[in-house]
DNA sequence: ACTTTTACCAAGCAAACGCTTTGCATAAAT
DNA sequence: ATTTATGCAAAGCGTTTGCTTGGTAAAAGT
């Protein structure tokens, strides 16, 4: 039998007063929470209602700011993509142009382990290893932004395999050292502050930077 | 209205005779289905389904193999470890102790390429990629199968790290190492042998190699 | 000859999923 | 003052999914 329906009256879901308008940002943190989601859980094993849930909708309400599921993906992505150009770019106007090609590969890197590893660095990863799930034109999109952003290492790898200190092909060495940051990924743990890391001492952003400069340079003593 | 019931007969699917038997392997052939369809498309966006289909079973069928789909990921991780370490130990045993270590770095290297892009090969990066689906105390299994594997290149490291072919500690290196080489799967594609390879010739499998040591290394000249 | 085990098929269940539709409250525009 | 647009809530629809259940033909064991 059907229950009664009983009357519905407003629940205590707090109605914003004018003065704490979002304007566009509750499409924003729709993304935000869809980029944790998605890094943590991966795209198919997040549901829209738990995107819908964490930022305090309900379950249908994300389908007013995006068409899909895939929409919301790839805004995730765009926006990640975003942020790092940014960075990259300021980071690389704040170097001097005659700086020698070793520092600004160091700048390239440090700014990547940023992207990948620092604070709210839940996009990056999720374009990395959630692009399958997209569309092909949708892949087309991204693979241009991201063509874009990596274009911008080529000169300096170019620069540091005419010196003799990159001796790999520079396109196979980009792609490679890409690899080796991008996996970092996978098996990276910020340093604990207050622990005692008896066994392994976890490597600070730094470290890592001089790590993989190390790797791959050879300094020209 | 509800159809008619039509007589279930046998239908065309061929019953197979006493001297196609299978013993084992149609477990097997269930490992390898879902090893291919989880690297084509995931391990979320593949259907149980789907990897019945391919081996000719009904919808319900596997599940009289694995207890469920989790435990068929794992299978084909498993799998995938026990065929690479077999792999690497063979290489290791056809190589000379004596052996100058960049050299044994190469046929690891090289053989690593080979799990990750040869043919066949879509155990391991499942492995590589998937590994977030698998429950806690699954993880820890293939976690440990891994490292043993791994842990083989380790003295290799430490030997070119002594000689100072090797810069970074040896450690974080590995990781690396191990990034550049797996994150080939994201872009690797085999040369094809009748094209016209006008714009970026493709690389091999051993070009590929040849390029990692002299990303990695510095040779003592 | 009889029983048990193996390896499935055939059918379907319950839950979860992406997404749609309708309606309503608020704010902005006219 | 009235209309229009915005930003959701509320409810649910249809499909897909992992998995279960019951049966059965063939092989293996006794």
């Amino acid at each position: 039998m059907s229950e009664l329906a009983e009357p519905k009256r407003a629940r205590g879901r707090p109605r914003k007063t004018e003065d704490e308008r979002d304007d566009g940002n509750r499409r924003q943190a729709l993304i935000s929470a869809a980029a944790q989601l998605f890094h943590r859980k991966g795209y198919d094993a997040t549901s829209t209602r738990e995107i819908a849930a964490l930022v305090g909708m309900q379950p249908g309400s994300p389908f007013y700011h995006f068409g899909n599921k895939q929409d919301l993906l790839l805004a995730v992505m765009v926006e990640g993509m975003k942020q790092a150009s940014q960075r990259q770019e300021t980071a690389r106007a704040g170097l001097a142009d005659d700086l020698p090609p070793r520092e600004q590969l160091r700048a390239l890197i440090r700014n990547q382990f940023d992207v990948l590893l620092g604070p709210d660095s839940d996009f990056i990863p999720v374009m990395l290893y959630e692009w399958r799930s997209l569309s092909a034109e949708q892949r087309q999109t991204i693979t241009q932004i991201k063509d874009d952003y990596e274009a911008a290492w080529t000169p300096v790898l170019q620069a540091l395999h005419a010196s003799g200190q990159l001796q790999a092909p520079v396109q196979l060495a980009r792609l490679m050292i890409f690899g080796a940051l991008n996996w970092a990924v996978q098996w990276y743990q910020p340093p604990a502050p207050k622990a005692k890391q008896k066994s392994s001492p976890r490597a600070s952003l730094d470290d890592l930077t001089d790590a993989a400069l190390a790797l791959f340079l050879r300094d020209l003593t």
